[in-house]
DNA sequence: CAGGACGATTTGTGATCACGATTTCCGCAT
DNA sequence: ATGCGGAAATCGTGATCACAAATCGTCCTG
């Protein structure tokens, strides 16, 4: 599976429920204004309330999820002034992030990062809009990672976690763009050490993509 | 009350837990490494576990607790490591909300920020802790909220909630520094319009309080 | 055919309880 | 004094239940 043995099988049921949904949330499994409810949850997870309660909870205070007045649960509808936002922070941390990693940016990292260029490839002529979610989230982490930031990333995880749902409206109309060159931009910038072109690069990417869903 | 009616007294229990919880964490009102338990919050509230589990939850989803490996919480201690990277955030993020208010603000939001400042330096004569962290924290949020990004309002609070309980330690060795006058240029910045000379002043201001954490 | 009222169902909230694990504390031996 | 072992108290987890509010569907009226 695409999880591979992240949760150690005795952890809380709680927390079980609250891995699968935000993976499935962040890689735009659940359209926007998704509804969720509690003993649904439940009885899918096969868990009663409480548990299934707690990972909403966690969810909600994440942005993952949004709580209507009458603490109904669903997946949130953002505008198009919040996704400008959520960019412009995107673009503010990720270029920072990628400069705190490029010291530390060795050649098996980049080796890594290229093959996971490369399945984000194998994704799109895939047309698996989740595949491809996924797999471009990796790539962007993989390099955060090793930022040694991990409060950085934290945040950074979600604001990826509140766009995850609006992200596969994305996927739609970016198929015939430039945008696979700005991957390829931020390899060549680590291999050169160039901080100025790798910064630049980082920022583009991030921009370009959601900038087209103001449309 | 420091809370002017902001909890609209029908809020459910979970949530008037989670806001005064919320509010003397973000003002340093519990110490670094303060234990928490369930029954003890509900016994302190007149509820039950239920709506205690539910708010510490949502504190430990937005870093102001932190979860041992048996389940407790308790207010976090963060190294040195980890104060550089929230402070990180914070250089990064303010500058871009104070430049975001600066075209919206207008001589009454410039008084409002100059009697909040000068409440700021009665706090510190009073030799006020708590008080101080709040005033000063007040004079940021007046200014962003100007900036019409709820989203990134947000993102900052939750940097200074994970900050909260180490800020009172700050405060014991920032008496004599020349920090107030930041906050003076802030105004004069804002006064005049000069967006550099903002930018600056909020990121300078941002960066020295919490350098000296370091020490 | 449209719109509103009413009843049935669904849903979140909060309390209570049992269970297992952890922590704490006291006494004993080194 | 110091370290160690075990019993007792404490704590988090998860299930179940009652209750009130909200939602949905249906039927009736205009």
């Amino acid at each position: 599976m695409t999880n591979p043995a992240k949760t150690p099988e005795t952890a809380p049921a709680h927390e079980r429920v609250y891995r699968v949904l935000r993976h499935r949330i962040m890689h735009g499994e659940l359209p926007p204004g998704n509804a969720l409810t509690l003993r649904g949850i439940g009885t899918v997870f096969g868990v009663s309330m409480t548990p299934a309660r707690e990972a909403v909870r966690r969810l909600v205070a994440e942005g993952a999820l949004t709580l209507s007045a009458s603490g109904r649960v669903s997946t949130p509808e953002i505008g198009n002034e919040r996704i400008e936002e959520l960019a412009a922070i995107r673009a503010l941390l990720e270029p920072e992030l990628a400069s705190r990693a490029l010291p530390r940016a060795y050649p098996a990292l980049i080796d890594r990062l290229g093959s996971i260029n490369s399945s984000v490839d194998q994704m799109v002529v895939k047309q698996d809009a989740s595949g491809y979610i996924r797999a471009n989230l990796e790539f962007h982490r993989t390099l955060y990672l090793r930022a040694q930031a991990p409060a950085m990333l934290a945040m950074i995880e979600t604001v990826w976690l509140q766009l995850g749902p609006t992200m596969r409206q994305l996927y739609s109309r970016m198929q015939n763009s430039g945008r696979l060159g700005h991957h390829r931009a931020i390899l060549a910038a680590l291999k050169t050490g160039d901080e100025a072109a790798l910064v630049l690069a980082v920022r583009q990417d991030v921009t370009q993509g959601l900038r087209m869903l103001a449309a």
